[in-house]
DNA sequence: ATCCCGAATGGAACCGGTTCCATACTGCCC
DNA sequence: GGGCAGTATGGAACCGGTTCCATTCGGGAT
């Protein structure tokens, strides 16, 4: 309703020096200034963000392309990128991407094509090359939480040194019969994670002189997930483990809800551990390497606003942001019951 | 970069012929069309959302204000909503709002009075009429979830009827010592679904001639929320009650949890109902009523779409569409151990 | 043959800001 | 006293679309 026009004219100034002096850039007396800004809150004038963008090109807005919403990790990188870019007076458009999809092609072609943000995060989903591509040609910046994209920075855990962590942890405490249990590659979390993981378990165990055959079972990334595997694996105590390295606190939480009900007391009869910091890990005891993903937003952020502010290189710009785990030892996990073999 | 002026140049017509082929609105002869379509492809014609916008005062955008994203009734409804808007062809700008705070009032006055959205849907936040007014005033329509505003059209299930389900459910066992445990007024969802709840429980309480004096506890809607209680209220035998009727299922898992580390056996010693349909509730055995936030996120999109439309009386606009909520009976709820006093 | 109407198209204004350029005034230095 | 740098302001172009208005053309009715 109120353009700026209708503000200059209160005032008695004209539309570029209005102009100036609210968004305070070049030169404009002070009293002028102060003039039209009481001209500006007369009216309630608000500007109109398409016009600037119109002849500024940026929008002060960010999208932010995610595999899941409801999925612990996800939803806690949601709230605080949220939370950081509000506080930088950023808009966040979210694209909800299973991996692969027909939405997923229209997304790209119809909505960020369109140009409504100045950059992009990008949370667990691996990017084509074509899609990269697509945003560097938009010279949009990207930044990538939670696995490596190529040409573009990237924060995230080291995967396959945690799981390595988590397994040895298992192994330090007298283990030798080790179940991981994690997602199939299959998923629709098309991620280098759940490999990265598996590479880690298997790599600890071979250098314990352990074999991982057979040590694998794959699920969904949920409590029900690890439940199921659970209540299928534990049940018969000649072939039952004793530990369970879970790629997630909510598939470890699982598997600890099927070992209660199943009478298997953990940890005296089984060791689990998980990957996460969950929220709910501490009431069921869950010992757990925690990556903190509301960090990992906050850099993202940090990073990308930057990258907006002063561009770089896309060399120099394409590295790997390593974040730490910390372990977080509960009573989930103990030695064995028979240490040294019946 | 390349814009409809380009376009029309290789097409050999006007902009406005260009503009009119494109958007499909006006006359143009099928040739003039073929060729323009043609010419768009050819250097990667995509139209700029804010010049279309600056002038239309569509931009094709829908704001969500949400103030939880990792409780699973809001990450339900926040992925159907996503999905539903982006197959209408609108983006969604998402502000995660905690009830009451200096964030609400930025968001209020500084993003979402810059009107870079065409609608706008209230999940679970009791909007003031100061801010509806607003809305209002900027000629925006407003759609909600989770409970009424004034004003404005809002989905939601019937709190009260359902909680009196719920109890009449447990009544209907035999039980007579019956527990509540739901949200404070105090939390930080300022709605009134806390209140409803309660109320509904307490109707149906009084009408079986039942005193509700004691029989409520407020806790976090959360499964630690729910934990925590139940370690506290269910260690006594002698105060504990026979069953208990929990706000929602993440309670009511909680709840589950603690009676099973007390060794308590549910539903011999203790029946538990929930509301949700919460997707771990089969693996708990939960007896709940289900509400569908993925059908109340659809509807709520439908509604602020034909609002867009075709813009109806405010008043005709003042209703509330009531969603039924489904009795799932599994084996979390039976009779008391005692049906006729010890 | 004349008139009228609808289809097709081009020119230009417009949406609401930002920014370039020109102009004017001030004060300071040589 | 003339020139110059720096501050302050206005006019106008511009961003990239959409839409109003005018013009042209062809065909059917009179």
């Amino acid at each position: 309703m109120r353009s700026i026009a209708d503000v200059a004219r209160l005032a008695g100034v004209a539309k570029a020096t209005a102009s100036r002096a609210l968004s305070g850039r070049g030169y404009v007396s002070e009293e002028t200034r102060s003039k039209v800004v009481a001209a500006a809150k007369e009216i309630g004038y608000v500007a109109s963000p398409n016009a600037a963008s119109l002849v500024t090109g940026r929008t002060k807005s960010i999208g932010v392309i995610i595999p899941f919403i409801s999925r612990w990790f996800f939803s806690e990188v949601l709230e605080s990128l949220e939370q950081a870019l509000l506080e930088e007076g950023y808009d966040m458009t979210l694209y909800n991407l299973p991996a692969a999809s027909k939405e997923r092609d229209s997304v790209f072609e119809y909505f960020l094509a369109r140009k409504r943000f100045d950059g992009v995060i990008s949370v667990g989903v691996a990017l084509s090359d074509a899609e990269v591509d697509l945003l560097h040609r938009l010279g949009r910046p990207l930044v990538g939480i939670g696995g490596p994209i190529r040409g573009v920075h990237t924060i995230a855990i080291d995967d396959v040194a945690s799981a390595r962590l988590a397994t040895e942890h298992l192994l330090s405490l007298g283990h030798k019969d080790i179940l991981h249990i994690g997602g199939s590659e299959a998923d629709e979390m098309d991620f280098k994670v759940h490999s990265n993981r598996r590479t880690g378990f298997a790599s600890a165990m071979n250098e314990a002189g352990l074999s991982t055959e057979g040590s694998f079972y794959a699920c969904e990334f949920t409590l029900p997930g690890g439940y199921g595997v659970g209540l299928a694996v534990l049940g018969d105590p000649r072939t039952r483990p004793t530990a369970v390295f879970a790629a997630s606190d909510e598939i470890a939480i699982g598997v600890i809800v099927a070992a209660r009900e199943l009478g298997i007391q953990v940890p005296a009869d089984l060791s689990v551990i998980g990957i996460d910091g969950h929220p709910y890990a501490q009431m069921f005891r869950l010992t757990t390497l925690e990556q903190h993903p509301r960090r990992q937003a906050r850099l993202a952020v940090v990073s990308l606003l930057a990258e907006l502010e002063s561009p770089t290189d896309t060399d120099e710009a394409n590295h790997l942001t390593v974040l730490p785990v910390n372990l977080v030892v509960r009573s989930s996990t103990s030695g064995p019951r028979q240490p040294l073999g019946a």
